[in-house]
DNA sequence: GACCTGCTGCGGTCTG
């Protein structure tokens, strides 16, 4: 293969590309390709492979793969879309259509937007005449097969080319082994399967994502990698500490009318000083990690614009918001004319163009280095600017009462080790998605309606080949079968010949709207002002009427509410308390993480990236780690508690304590480790010494002690035992650990 | 269990 690094490379890429496209790229003002873009149009153009792309957000993917697909089916004949591009997101769909809209036009081939908002006009006239390029998500794939399973085969059987972009938001949850198993299904109706592309950004592990885009031959995707062109990084870490006895961090800050009085300042006030100090004039993204502090943050920095006598330039951005709200933020952040930050959860992290931001800012420390560097991607893209950076830290203040796990200052560790770990350029590989079995019987119920009824061995075949439910056998998927056969929950039913087919509840299932994706939507309350609309609320959120509520950034009284249509009419207000949108806890941290804090407890450098109180936040951590003598010593009590320190990820962590479980102790898990209630250290050893001895631990004994072993949409119609053994399956190297771990506890 | 994501087809009304 020849090597397009280098200049002459570039060329003949250039060159390889059709007429029209060469024309195309000289209007851009292009002078050269990207080097990826040169090696994409030689992979795809040159060898029959599939094709994985990572590389960072604005490195120009989606070009590199259409630049070398649209030569490559410039002169087709053939009836039905050429090219499927795939995406996790309809405001991504319609961003790319606008990037090839011009493109495509000038080769005369089509290209349609295929989604839930996407005009039924356009739809209407692809179906008649499906040709080219369609752009479209997972769920409207779903439907197409289950509302009208003609035409699916009509227009998608005949593509040339899958496009999956943003593969890394597939390799984790259920939506990944539902896009897996889509695609699965239209290679089974295919003569011949079509290419894989898959765009992905920076990932930890490139096998696991090859093994996802052609689970039957991932050795024989080409993996295409970008060097690494991140722009120098300016970063701060900075310490806050909580008031004691403090029961809500976030708040909402004391309002308008209770001037007189000055409200006791908690973290966030002053955090809000500084970012509001710091921010304004330029446009940044400030994530906050949940809905309730966005909602908190970005109150704050509104009064802060009032009280300043400025026009506030902060608003949030989250998933209730209504989609016109969000939209109008996007618009003026990718507009460039007024500053703009916007405080958002993680809604802004995905590829979704807003342009380049000055700075971001994340408050509360992060969990996971790939959404990290996600975020980061979003600042310093032109060129010669640096990424900037600030974590904003909140800790308790320590008192006679601080118990160890404060006082070892976990999120600061977490913090330096994260920014250590972000510097090695380590991303965390993604994990296994529990909702196997929920996914499965949602994909079993879609081929019994679109092929109007199968027999169970080319059922099996078809959905647990290589690919998603791989780990599920013959004999389990028999039992799922007879289970969802069951009068309890009447899924399906079996023809007398042996087909398969929907009985009452599974009819009801896909008959409604909600069926096409397989992931769940709460009921919600809609909140409007003047008949417009500002989004969304739980419906367990307590309302009533003259409640006073903050949301969109504003604060509202409730003066009507409706329970039929469950609307909130508001009205402005100067009141209001932030609404608690859900319970919270974290995603999980990866062993490396928690190896990396293990590993800044043991040093003493002192990092210049922290202010002076993060300084001091480490020290004392430091400090109360060495007091313990943590560095070598795992077991430390503390009133009536034990606390064992694992320093092993999450998922280690939970299982060691769904272990203990089995042996009859209760405990809580954290970041370090797990904390057992009531037991003397004396008590404590000889139970570890017997999980330390137990080298052959059943993982069905250890999923018995596991609550809410069920998860997904259709939980409630997954069998037990296969819930357990697929538990068992996923969690089989955590079990292994237990021992281990026990043995140098004990 | 932090956050996020998605959605048919029909019948009705209105507009040019």
């Amino acid at each position: 293969m020849s090597s397009p690094a280098s200049a002459s490379g570039l060329e003949a890429a250039y060159h390889r590309l059709h007429p029209k496209i060469r024309r195309w790229i000289r209007d851009q003002g292009w002078d050269e390709l990207r080097e990826i873009q040169a090696r994409t149009i030689v992979a795809v153009l040159e060898s029959d492979r599939d094709v994985l792309i990572a590389a960072s957000t604005a490195a120009g993917k989606t070009e590199a793969a259409f630049l070398p697909i649209l030569t490559s089916i410039a002169d087709r004949k053939a009836s039905g879309f050429a090219v499927l591009y795939i995406s996790p997101l309809k405001a991504l769909i319609n961003d790319q259509f606008r990037r090839l809209e011009e493109l495509s036009e000038s080769m005369e081939i089509p290209v349609v937007k295929w989604h839930g908002d996407a005009p039924q006009s356009e739809k209407k006239k692809a179906m008649a005449k499906p040709d080219g390029i369609a752009l479209i998500t997972p769920e409207s794939i779903e439907a197409m097969l289950v509302r009208r399973p003609a035409d699916a085969r009509r227009l998608l059987s005949s593509a040339e080319f899958i496009v999956i972009d943003e593969v890394h938001a597939f390799l984790q949850g259920p939506r990944g082994l539902h896009v897996a198993s889509l695609l699965r299904r239209i290679d089974a109706m295919s003569e011949r399967p079509a290419r894989r592309i898959g765009l992905s950004a920076t990932i930890g592990d490139l096998d696991q994502a090859a093994a996802w885009l052609r689970p039957t031959d991932p050795q024989h995707v080409e993996r295409l990698k970008a060097k690494s062109d991140a722009p120098e990084l300016r970063l701060q870490v900075r310490g806050y500490i909580e008031p004691p006895d403090l029961d809500d961090p976030d708040h909402a800050e004391g309002g308008a009318e209770g001037a007189g009085d000055m409200p006791h300042r908690i973290a966030l006030d002053y955090i809000a000083d500084h970012l509001f100090e710091k921010l304004r004039g330029e446009n940044n993204l400030v994530f906050g990690g949940s809905r309730r502090t966005v909602e908190s943050a970005a109150d704050r920095l509104r009064l802060r614009s009032e009280k300043s006598n400025v026009p506030n330039e902060f608003y949030p951005h989250h998933g209730s918001l209504s989609k016109v709200l969000r939209e109008e933020l996007e618009e003026r952040l990718k507009d460039g004319k007024l500053p703009t930050t916007a405080v958002c959860t993680s809604t802004l992290e995905l590829g979704v163009d807003i342009g380049s931001v000055k700075s971001v800012a994340q408050i509360g420390a992060p969990r996971s280095l790939a959404s990290l560097r996600q975020r980061l991607g979003r600042t310093g893209r032109r060129r010669g600017t640096p990424s900037v950076l600030r974590i904003y830290l909140r800790e308790p203040e320590i008192t006679q009462k601080s118990g160890i796990m404060d006082r070892l200052r976990p999120n600061t560790i977490r913090s330096v080790a994260v920014v250590q770990l972000l510097l090695k350029e380590f991303v965390e590989e993604a994990g296994a998605a529990p909702e196997i079995a929920s996914t499965l019987i949602h994909q079993v119920l879609s081929v019994i309606t679109e092929r109007g009824g199968i027999r169970p061995k080319p059922l099996f075949d078809l959905l647990c080949g290589p690919g998603p439910f791989s780990s599920v056998g013959p004999s389990d998927f028999a039992n799922l079968l007879r289970h969802l056969a069951t009068k309890e929950v009447r899924f399906i039913e079996q023809a007398p010949d042996g087909t398969l087919m929907l009985a009452q509840e599974g009819e009801k299932t896909v008959q409604s709207r909600s069926f096409f994706a397989v992931f769940e939507s709460s009921e919600e309350w809609r909140l409007t002002v003047g008949g417009r609309s500002l989004g969304t609320l739980p419906i367990t959120y307590p309302v009533h009427k003259d409640g006073l509520v903050v949301f969109a950034g504003q604060r509202w009284i409730i003066h009507d509410l409706d329970e039929q249509t469950k609307t909130l009419v508001v009205a402005p207000h100067p009141g209001g308390v932030v609404p608690r949108f859900e319970p919270s806890a974290g995603e999980p941290a990866h062993d490396r993480l928690i190896a990396e804090m293990r590993a800044v407890y043991l040093t003493d450098d002192i990092p210049p990236y922290l202010d002076e109180k993060a300084q001091e936040l480490l020290a004392e951590g430091r400090t109360t780690f060495r007091l313990l003598r943590l560095d070598h010593r795992s077991l430390v009590s503390e009133d009536r508690d034990m606390h064992v320190f694992l320093w092993k990820g999450s998922q280690v962590t939970a299982v060691f304590s769904a272990a203990l479980a089995m042996a009859g102790l209760a405990s809580g898990v954290h970041d370090l480790g797990v904390s057992v209630s009531k037991i003397k250290e004396l008590e404590l050893r000889p139970i570890l010494a017997t999980l330390a001895q137990m080298h052959e631990l059943d993982p069905a004994d250890v999923a018995d002690f596991v609550a809410n072993i069920k998860v997904g949409k259709f939980r409630e119609a997954v069998p037990d035992d296969l819930a357990r053994g697929l538990w068992a399956q996923q969690n089989r190297k955590a079990i292994l650990a237990v021992a281990p771990c026990a043995g140098l506890l004990a």
